[in-house]
DNA sequence: AGAAGGACCAGTGGTCCGTA
DNA sequence: AGAAGGACCAGTGGTCCGTA
């Protein structure tokens, strides 16, 4: 019973490693010997095994777990985190350790690969099937090899994605500007807010509606700051055209 | 800010109580004088101030909150719980100390426009909105005064209403076959899971799906038992399907 | 300084089991 | 015994803040 699910987990690239670790290269990757595998795409990382299990009673249990300690990054247990990203422009590779926004945009994709064979092993089972990126995928991310996603930094990018999805063209230009004047990508972030309010503002500012009418983007939780901003935003803008056309009509000068 | 919102809230029936206060009486109620109730639907409960307050950070801070102790009841804090519920006809009123099926199902009704409540504050807030009754619904319930509504009641029949929803006529025949027999109501809870597998069958057997395309039922969660009994009888069926085929055409004998 | 992510926390879904 | 519901608990969404 429980063993169909993990069939149909493994079926795919067994012969090396789970198919989900090819993906992993697509963009550019993490520390170490990473940034030398950005443009082929094929080398993989083997994946730590995690020795400490969760008790969990469905889903999640191990595949085969099989290869020892690390045999990467030069044997040493150095590389603790990703690299940090940088602003670059559509289609740009980031040099050194960096990693690039086409990157960062790839790993929301990824996360959707894995919510996908999530789903299909709770429909396989008759489980309860979620429909957005829960901490049963990342979890489930985690045990596949994708140790490079976590979910504070999916959630605290988000809107910038939602961006790539909802209005490309923009996005693109607002990446060629801010590289262009030397931003980090933390001023880049923030920058997204803006036009994805402009955005809802002219669908009828109901941005849980926006996500949830992409394909990409429905999957992933509206973040807390970018519904704050549109609620606000719709508020001031009503204030005002109200001000406006009562001025006219009723108030008194 | 906030204040908009319990405005909203309070709109309605403010001259007495909150309007959901009326509906309460519509099937008959819990225990005390509540029995007399029944039929005219109007006389009203008033709530208990409930001081232990919790901190949340929104929507369910106090409306006005005035009334004092207790005034029904004979003065005693002697009802602890509401009536048990009978099995019941359609159109039947329980007599006695008991409550009937109509008033069980009037109870998710309740909880539905309470829902609805609490999304009309979320979405003037710019908050996030349930579209499921959660937690938060039930508090809500509770502090507007809805006592006798509380979440294990309401997940333990679920299934029951979603029968009534679903296949009125087989939800009718099932009371009345019930009732003649004698049975309890536990009994009778059991006996509704069989015609919604059926149902399920007839459907496809997406169980979600078959809640979620109906209107007052897509707000409550799937319960667990339901879900399961379904895959089951799915799997088994499905089973027996193709050793079926699998016997005409290619087993050896 | 700017950024990645382990780890915490309040409130959730789910339901058991002490209560009447 | 049959049933109502307080209260608990494992795992969630959300994000802070100690880390590098």
């Amino acid at each position: 019973d429980a063993s169909h699910a993990l069939d149909a987990l493994s079926q795919e690239g067994l012969s090396e490693e789970p198919v989900q670790q090819e993906k992993e290269a697509a963009g550019s990757g993490g520390g170490g010997v990473w940034e030398m595998v950005v443009a082929n795409g094929r080398k993989q990382r083997r994946r730590k095994s995690c020795k400490g299990r969760s008790r969990m009673a469905s889903m999640e249990e191990d595949e085969e777990d099989d290869d020892e300690e690390e045999t990467e990054e030069g044997g040493g247990n150095e590389r603790q985190r990703e690299h940090p990203f940088i602003v670059t422009e559509p289609g740009e590779v980031a040099r050194g350790k960096k990693n690039g926004l086409d990157y960062l945009f790839h790993l929301y994709e990824q996360c959707r690969d894995f919510l996908i064979q999530v789903q299909n092993i709770a429909k396989e089972r008759g489980e309860k099937c979620p429909t957005k990126v829960t901490n049963q995928v990342f979890r489930y991310a985690k045990k596949a090899g994708a140790n490079y996603i976590n979910k504070p930094k999916m959630r605290h990018y988000v809107h910038c994605y939602a961006l790539h999805c909802l209005d490309e063209e923009t996005s693109n230009a607002l990446r060629r500007a801010f590289k262009e004047r030397g931003e980090n990508v933390g001023a880049w972030r923030q920058a997204c807010y803006k036009p994805l309010v402009v955005v809802a503002a002219r669908q009828g500012w109901d941005i849980d509606a926006i996500f949830n009418a992409h394909p990409r983007l429905s999957i992933w939780y509206v973040p807390t700051k970018l519904r704050q901003l549109c609620h606000a935003e719709r508020s001031s803008t009503a204030a005002s055209s109200s001000i406006t056309a009562a001025g006219v009509d009723h108030l008194p000068f």
